[in-house]
DNA sequence: CGTACTTGTTGTAGGTTACAACCAATTCCG
DNA sequence: CGGAATTGGTTGTAACCTACAACAAGTACG
């Protein structure tokens, strides 16, 4: 591997750090009501119906313990309910949640690509996919 | 814009957040001795060295008082110096510990993008960049 | 039946973070 | 000059997030 190629890794390696760096903090701006980690699971279970704590845990790579517990708070708070199998289903009141809290961000993203072309957004879309494809193994 | 448009909108938004909130498990895991909060910090002041504490609260969008305390404790546990006008430098142990971490990222990352050509990594690199420096202003 | 596996919960302890109040040093003007 | 504002940092406090370990309940299967 030449060192141009080096260079382009390190530099993948340090614009990733620094965006999972300032996620959390960036997204908790956006809405302080519901915490990145809700609403990141409630998120999940929305595209995912049914799914149980567990797959929640695989795919985030936390402790089980975090996640019942998380859960817990959710169904708590009335925004996820649980069904029959550990299945976990988002309540009209968390779909209404979550759907004003991504439509916020999915503005501000808009914002943030704003000059970018059509082919650079697909591009970006599909290159941050095969990532997390290939994180995930 | 187009329904299509909003749908790689929310693709890329699904991606960046699927990633940020798997990040720091993963980092944790590579080196276990360095958190992931510490890692990030050391490696701001080693790529920008003499920057102070104030400077990594811009940038990461934290309180300056979390990162007093980090800095803090890395300066005691000998990672950091802070010199005269609060001026922060990496020591050798830090450096250390610091090109070891990276060298593991990166060969995870090399793993990871097994398969990209040269194009899409450059490709890769410049969409990180612009995005987070969008998203920084 | 009983052992192993899956899924989840709870006890415990530690790490991360924000907010507010504070301190020290510097700068800015009136 | 001298007090007010600014800058950079620290500390008290409270909340939240997380992992690990021990446990409980249900299921599978030999």
């Amino acid at each position: 591997m030449s060192r141009k190629d080096q260079d382009v890794e390190r530099q993948i390696l340090h614009e990733l750090t620094l965006y999972g760096r300032r996620v959390r903090a960036v997204v908790q701006r956006v809405h302080p009501d519901l915490s990145f980690v809700a609403y990141t699971m409630l998120s999940h279970v929305y595209d995912e119906d049914g799914c149980r704590a567990m797959d929640l845990a695989r795919v985030y790579a936390l402790d089980k313990s975090t996640v019942s517990r998380q859960v817990a708070d959710m169904i708590a708070r009335g925004l996820l309910v649980r069904g029959a199998d550990h299945a976990l289903h988002v309540s009209r009141d968390g779909a209404r949640i979550l759907e004003g809290a991504r439509e916020q961000q999915r503005e501000l993203l808009a914002a943030r690509l704003a000059g970018w072309t059509a082919a650079e957004r697909r591009s970006f879309a599909e290159l941050l996919r095969r990532y997390n494809e290939a994180e995930a193994e």
